[in-house]
DNA sequence: AAGCAGGGGACGT
DNA sequence: ACGTCCCCTGCT
């Protein structure tokens, strides 16, 4: 059992604020999540972090997934004095860290995420885990290696409720296992490289090649530009938000002003 | 009650 | 540049 109190690290902050798909609620204060055939509960009361596995295991696995190296004061104090907004923004997801994702399952989940909300989201990639990925513990599965859906066909995706992007997850399934696009090559690529070599595959776009280079390559400076983020650039910033100042850590700023304005929609 | 709009976009024309 | 794509939810 491993507890940290660390206002810069909120679990309740990071499962709401749109990069992780597969953790849940399990009780009151309580979450779980899986990773790579890992799983993980915890629990968070005033502001401290139990996470429930043992000194090894946080630091073979946990330390490095939750980011916890890093010291997000730093991205924090250097808002922008003038800037109320991001203010704002930014002392309510104070307990934001970028997660430390696996490039495959991010791709996957993106590609299910264009023009979709949040819970359908999760549903799909339940289902899709519940049917393709192994079962690690009674229950809970972990996310499908290229391999699992090598054979899967548009109709039986299509079955599972993620309509026109099935064609998409083969496609983009077939372009990986037959190297025409290598995670591998991709994991060593630049941010711009990274994203444009991304785009090779079919269903991802300028925005889901950012959410992937951001959640799934840890590129600090990826800025997913999707349709709300957009408003509020609009709304509060005529469209000139100062990118230049944030250089290093852009992608915290996004998660920021993402989080806040999510919350404000739906509560 | 059923009908409709819209949701973290991307693709093909 | 623009219509279309699939399913689900919430609104009316």
């Amino acid at each position: 059992m491993i507890k940290i109190k660390n206002e810069f690290f909120s679990i309740k902050d990071i499962w709401n604020s749109g990069q992780c798909f597969r953790m849940h609620p399990i009780g009151e204060d309580k979450y779980r999540v899986v990773v790579k055939g890992k799983c993980l509960e915890m629990e968070e009361t005033q502001g401290e972090v139990v996470l429930f596995c043992t000194k090894e295991e946080f630091q073979n696995v946990w330390e490095d997934y939750f980011d916890l190296k890093e010291d997000y004061s730093v991205f924090f104090r250097n808002v922008s004095k003038e800037d109320r907004y991001l203010q704002r923004a930014a002392s309510f997801g104070k307990g934001i860290r970028i997660l430390k994702q696996d490039l495959w399952e991010m791709i996957i989940s993106f590609i299910i995420s264009t023009q979709n909300n949040i819970k359908r989201i999760r549903k799909c990639i339940d289902l899709l885990c519940k049917t393709y990925g192994k079962e690690i513990q009674e229950g809970i599965y972990a996310f499908p290696e290229p391999e699992e859906l090598k054979n899967v066909t548009e109709e039986e995706l299509r079955g599972l409720g993620l309509g026109y992007r099935s064609k998409y997850i083969v496609k983009t399934t077939q372009l990986i296992i037959r190297q025409e696009v290598s995670l591998e090559e991709i994991k060593r690529m630049d941010y711009q490289e990274a994203k444009k070599e991304l785009q090779k595959l079919t269903g991802v776009g300028e925005k889901v090649a950012d959410c992937v280079c951001l959640f799934g390559l840890h590129h600090f400076d990826a800025f997913p530009v999707d349709t709300h983020i957009n408003q509020v650039l609009e709304r509060e910033y005529g469209n000139q938000f100062p990118y230049e100042i944030y250089k290093g850590y852009r992608g915290v700023i996004q998660q920021y002003i993402f989080y806040y304005d999510f919350m404000r929609e739906n509560h």
